[in-house]
DNA sequence: TACGAAACCCGTATTAATACCTGATTATTA
DNA sequence: TAATAATCAGGTATTAATACGGGTTTCGTA
C-alpha cells in the first residue's frame, strides 16, 4: 500500500482545516497541498510544487470562480492521471452524475463519516476504482427499487381495459376529459367515467396520484 | 462503539471458515454462530443460544433448503431487530432488488476487499443504515448516467427549489392544495401558487402531466 | 449594497375534475 | 342461458384546479 498524497481544494478554511487534521493521523496518507479555488490549485500544479500525475484531488463544488465539477475535464486533459473526488453537500443526482461524467473519480457528500471518507480515498487511490458515498448509493437504490415496483407482486396490480389504458396514457399526457373525448371520438361523460375508475381501480385519491401509480408501474411512459 | 455479534449462514465450509477467521481479526467483532444452511440457523434462534435481536446476520443466497433471500422476511417477523446481510456471487439487479425488499440491510458481492467487508459490517451495525458493495452502486451509478444520456435530451431538465420538492411529492401522493397547505402550515394559495410553478418549469399542461414528468425523472417515488 | 431567487400571500374568474346517481348495449364466459 | 365486465351516455352538484393579475419578506451572493 503506497503514500497517498492529497490535494485540498475548499474555499472555507475552516473545513479545510478539518479535513486536514483528519487525514493527517493517517499513516498512509499526506496532504502535500491546499488551495481554496480552482486557480490557486493551477498554480501548484504549474509552479511544479506538485506533480498532479500522482495525486488524489479532493475538491469542492461551490468555490469562488470555476466550480470544482467544471474544472475536472480542463485538469485531466492537462494531468490525465490525476485522480479526483468532488466532496460536496449538494445531494442532487445532477451534480452527482455530472461529476461522474466529468471524469470525478468518486463523489462524497459532506456528512460522511470519516471512516467513509478514508476508506473511499483508499478505495480510488489503491483500487483505481470509482466511489459513490453510501448515503447517495442507497439513494439510487431505493429510486431502482420503486421503478421496479411494476415487476413486484407483493403489492395489487389492477389489470385495465384496452380502452382504460388508453385513456390512462392520455390523461398522463396532460389532456383533459374533453380533449380525450374528441380525439377518441366519444363524450366527455364517457371519458369522466373512465377516469373515475381508473382513480377507483388505483385506489388514487385523484388524477396526480393516479398517473403516480400508474408511472411507476411502467403503465405509461 | 459496541460489540458487533455475527452469525454466519453459508454452506461452504472453507468459506465459513475464511470469513471467520478474517472477522475474528477484528477487536469489535465476535462471531457468536454459524450454520451451513437455514434450518440451521432457526435452530440457533429457536434454542436461545443466540439472541437474534442483537446480531448481525450474514448469509449467502444459494443452500441447500431455503434459499438466503427468502427465508429473511420469516426471520424479521420474529426477530424484528436482527439485522442482515447478504454476501452473494450473484451480481444480477434482480437478486440485490429482491435482496433490499425482503428487508435485508445490506448486499455485498464475495469479491469485495475485507476491508469493504468490515466497513460495510459496521456501517450497518453501528449506524443503523443499509448498504450496498461499492462494485454494485458503481453498477447502478453507470445504469443511471446510461439513462440520463436517454432522458435528458428530448425532456427539458428542471431544477426545483426544496419547497418545489416537497410540494411536489405531496401532489403526488394524491393531496389537495388545501390539505398540502395544513401539512406545511402555509396558506392554500401559496401551495396553488407552487403548484402552478411546477406546472410552469416543466411545461406541463396540468398536474397529471406534471407527475408523469417527476416519476419518470425519479423526482418523486 | 443591490440584485435575483425563493417563499410567501391575496383577488378574481373560469374551467376541470370529482362524487354521487341513473341506465343501455355488447361481448365474454361460467 | 345467466351472469359479469366493459363500454357508452347522461344528470346534478360540489370541490379543486388553472390562469391571470398584484404584492412582500428574506436570504445568499455578486
Amino acid at each position: 500500500m503506497s503514500l497517498i498524497k492529497i490535494v485540498l481544494t475548499e474555499d472555507h478554511k475552516i473545513v479545510r482545516s478539518g479535513i486536514r487534521s483528519l487525514l493527517e493521523n493517517e499513516v498512509d496518507i499526506e496532504i502535500v497541498g491546499e488551495a481554496c479555488n480552482g486557480n490557486e490549485l493551477l498554480e501548484l500544479f504549474e509552479s511544479g510544487t506538485i506533480n498532479p500525475n500522482e495525486v488524489l484531488l479532493i475538491t469542492d463544488i461551490n468555490m469562488p470562480g470555476i466550480n470544482g465539477i467544471d474544472m475536472i475535464p480542463g485538469l485531466l486533459e492537462a494531468y490525465p492521471k490525476l485522480k479526483t473526488v468532488v466532496l460536496s453537500m449538494l445531494s442532487h443526482e445532477k451534480y452527482v452524475l455530472k461529476a461522474f461524467q466529468s471524469g470525478a473519480n468518486g463523489y462524497m457528500l459532506k456528512n460522511v463519516s470519516s471512516e467513509e471518507l478514508l476508506f473511499g480515498i483508499r478505495h480510488i487511490f489503491n483500487n483505481g476504482q470509482r466511489y459513490l458515498c453510501t448515503e447517495l448509493s442507497i439513494e439510487l437504490l431505493d429510486r431502482q427499487l420503486g421503478r421496479s415496483y411494476a415487476t413486484t407482486d407483493d403489492l395489487p396490480v389492477v389489470d385495465l381495459s384496452k380502452r382504460e389504458k388508453e385513456i390512462l396514457s392520455l390523461i398522463a399526457e396532460g389532456y383533459t376529459n374533453q380533449e380525450i373525448a374528441d380525439k377518441i371520438f366519444t363524450s366527455k361523460r364517457t371519458v369522466e367515467g373512465h377516469r373515475q375508475n381508473l382513480i377507483d381501480k388505483t385506489q388514487s385519491r385523484n388524477s396526480a396520484a393516479l398517473i403516480r401509480y400508474a408511472v411507476l408501474r411502467g403503465m405509461v411512459s
